[in-house]
RNA sequence: GGUGACGUAGCCAAGCUGGUUAAGGCCGUGGUCUGCAAAACCACUACCAUGGGUUCGAGUCCCAUCGUCACCU
């Protein structure tokens, strides 16, 4: 549960929309600071693939500062471990609590950023977990045959969710009170955005994604972790098995990439209350004015 | 010019001893969503090249046309 009664502001959008860019012209306009609302930029090591921006200094542990905006909750946790969502928001309420001016939360994880926004209600997990996983679908149906009233068409085929269900003991939607927010989120252009990803990856590749890749192998990251289960990396699996060329590679990556996207606008798309622009102009209009209404 | 093979969804492709709803994969689109979420999952997408014929019934057999490919002179 997040107790933050301030104003908040949400900049979310597809990958590679350059919501980034957008928040941080508009921290330093309206002097705010921003939060990472991104599952994967939240890791340690993973640099490139995530496209985590490169800060200008460290100022503790999860702060760090670029154009002289602090950044929060970047960078901080171990890809090996198994980070929930449960201590995302609690980490977030934390610096919501702390910090003065202006949160701007900015990220592609819908998930995430709705977990703060709409305060999930959210316990901490207790129970050890069970072996499920090696479970099949029809026993893990049959284990959560409870709930699975509540559960729809797609979820009931989901073997996380049904997971999930049984250890939870049902499902929960509960929410507290929701912030007091305005929920942007950045409208692109699909072709536009298309020619962006291949742009993105390209230079990824030029500032050295396979070298980082290599050098997480040799930390002893393996693609089993958690953090390295993400875009950019688990592609390289095959190629370092032998199994596909670096070209092949970069084209997996293009296309989870756009899978990926299909997915963020499917998810942000829920929330009839956000706002679709593209335009710095607009944003900055709207946000000047709901931190100045009472 | 001759012979042969082939022509099934945007792409690849099964079906070819004729018979209820034409496999599967990719791509695409829509969707699900309170602890792996850059995850996982669900749904949707075919006038079977064209025109005739045989048959109770044809993607499936026959003929012609068009097209593609291979080989031959």
């Amino acid at each position: 549960m997040i107790t933050y009664k301030g104003k908040i502001i949400v900049i979310a959008g597809p990958t590679a929309s350059g919501k980034s860019d957008m928040a941080l012209k508009l921290a330093k306009d309206i002097n705010g600071y921003i939060i990472n609302g991104d599952s994967r930029q939240i890791y340690k090591d993973l640099n490139i693939g995530t496209a985590k921006p490169i800060f200008d200094e460290k100022i503790s542990k999860n702060i760090y500062l670029l154009n002289g905006i602090k950044h929060f909750l970047y960078d901080f946790v171990n890809p090996k471990e198994n980070f929930t969502l449960y201590e995302y928001q609690n980490a977030v309420g934390t610096v919501l609590n702390q910090e003065k001016g202006i949160p701007i939360i900015v990220g592609g994880t819908g998930m995430y950023i709705d977990s703060v926004i709409f305060n999930y209600e959210l316990i901490p997990n207790t129970k050890e977990p069970k072996d499920l996983e090696t479970k099949s679908l029809e026993e893990l149906q049959s284990l959560a045959k409870d709930h699975i009233n509540e559960m729809n068409e797609s979820d009931r085929k989901n073997r996380h969710r049904l997971i999930r269900a049984i250890e939870r003991g049902g499902i929960n939607r509960k929410k507290g009170d929701m912030l007091n927010h305005i929920y942007f989120v950045i409208d692109i252009d699909k072709e536009i955005l298309k020619g962006r990803v291949r742009q993105r990856i390209d230079k990824m590749f030029e500032d050295g994604l396979l070298e980082e890749n290599i050098s997480l192998r040799k930390q002893g990251y393996t693609y089993e972790d958690k953090g390295m289960n993400s875009i950019g990396y688990i592609e390289f699996k095959e190629y370092f098995n032998d199994k596909i060329s670096l070209e092949e590679v970069k084209e997996k990556i293009y296309k989870n990439t756009l899978s990926y996207i299909k997915r963020q606008r499917t998810w942000f798309r829920r929330n009839s209350e956000s706002i679709w622009t593209n335009s710095y102009e607009d944003i900055l209009y709207k946000a000047s004015n709901f931190i100045s209404k009472e």
